[in-house]
DNA sequence: GTGGTCTAGACCACC
DNA sequence: GTGGTCTAGACCACG
């Protein structure tokens, strides 16, 4: 479990937190019943307060993410895995929806959209794949 | 000049107004030295505080979209539509660029992006296009 | 909105909140679209941490009971009073299936079981109708 | 003697063990002056804390439903079985009255309640009364 | 050791 | 003025 959070970002940490926890839970990193680290524990790692940490274990506990057994952490939840990955599936569905909306509103033609998603793929392969 | 606020979106209403009068001039919907509505008037007719539209105006202002004449309104500047049709487009590309990058990050192979995209492309051409 | 907090309960100030807030939607007292108190003059009122009561809030919203409207506080949503019912009439058919349940479970015979029901409803009649 | 525990719930693993021993010597599966089984033993058989375990032990130790005889174990006291009954007639009294309180107080009238009754009834009969 | 709750006080963007 | 986030530090029950 690597969590990497941006302080600076402008959104927040907890939110950094649960949805870092989630991909995780998403592709198998953190597998049902596994032990999530605890509060403190993580809370010293990423140097934020505890109850930020807390907040955002709280709020995987309240989409049952995640439960908690009193006096020893918190555990992933059976179905957990299954939630994640449709979450992130829908996330990325309705984004992308979103943008291309946006771009037919604004007064676009698709060929237009499509040449512009082609040349972002290739940025996005010039970085990935420098060779 | 048709405006639609959502006072319920995670976007500021000053930003919906700035973004949307943006793209009305981007289309020539506003023309340069066309009139902008009062500060009053158009708070009235889009109900949302005058201080929010004068801090929309203001930054209209302060991106050279509009000019001040003095004891008259805001009008458009003349370069503006030039501006404000780089800015749409620029503003697109990086929604696409970050909408594109947040799926490869999230995991996700590139076919299975492009199935996504493809996917919202009739969702949208069912939409607009129902014959 | 009169709520009246024990903060000597064992259960939690911000769900003494959320219990009372739903059951006021419930039966109409805090209609859809009608402004809740704010955080800070709430938390007065009751004499808790504004904190506590944001907390309170923010749960309702994730129960989409409320709504934020940014700076201008919190609103009742437009379906809210039918899902603070059902909340309410589930929750107490849960309990009472649960005692009787328990009842049995311990060895307690139906009519053991009814007549304790009935000597209950005595002790409630003689309170709420001293005549 | 057989325990069932329930680690998620929300009340605590010593008082599930607390409560079950006080049935269990209720309705005499436990017998006057018969072996508790031991700490170690029955922490294993549950796999729950050792401390736990004798957390629950020792409430009922100060309850006088069971005593310790020195380096052997503790076996159930001599008058353990009428206390136990009374105080599982008791609670269950008190969760009765309880659970009609709240439902009153919810604003239900006592009409609605007692079909709410009488339909748990239809259910508890159906699990156990298939026929 | 664990999580859960609460307080106090700060800073922010928005209206 | 509003809510939203974050920090710091306290206390509690539970294992």
């Amino acid at each position: 479990m690597l969590l990497t959070i941006d302080p600076s970002s402008d959104v927040p940490i907890y939110t950094q937190i649960v949805t870092q926890i989630k991909f995780a839970v998403a592709d198998g990193t953190l597998a049902a019943d596994q032990m999530l680290p605890s509060v403190r524990q993580l809370s010293k790692q990423i140097t934020v307060n505890p109850n930020t940490v807390a907040r955002a274990y709280s709020q995987l506990q309240s989409e049952s993410i995640v439960r908690s057994l009193r006096g020893q952490g918190m555990v992933v939840c059976a179905g957990a895995q299954k939630t994640c990955h449709q979450q992130r599936q829908q996330i990325l569905v309705d984004q992308i929806a979103a943008v291309l909306k946006r771009a037919v509103q604004a007064g676009l033609e698709r060929p237009e959209i499509e040449k512009i998603v082609a040349e972002q793929w290739d940025q996005i392969d010039d970085r990935t794949d420098p060779a």
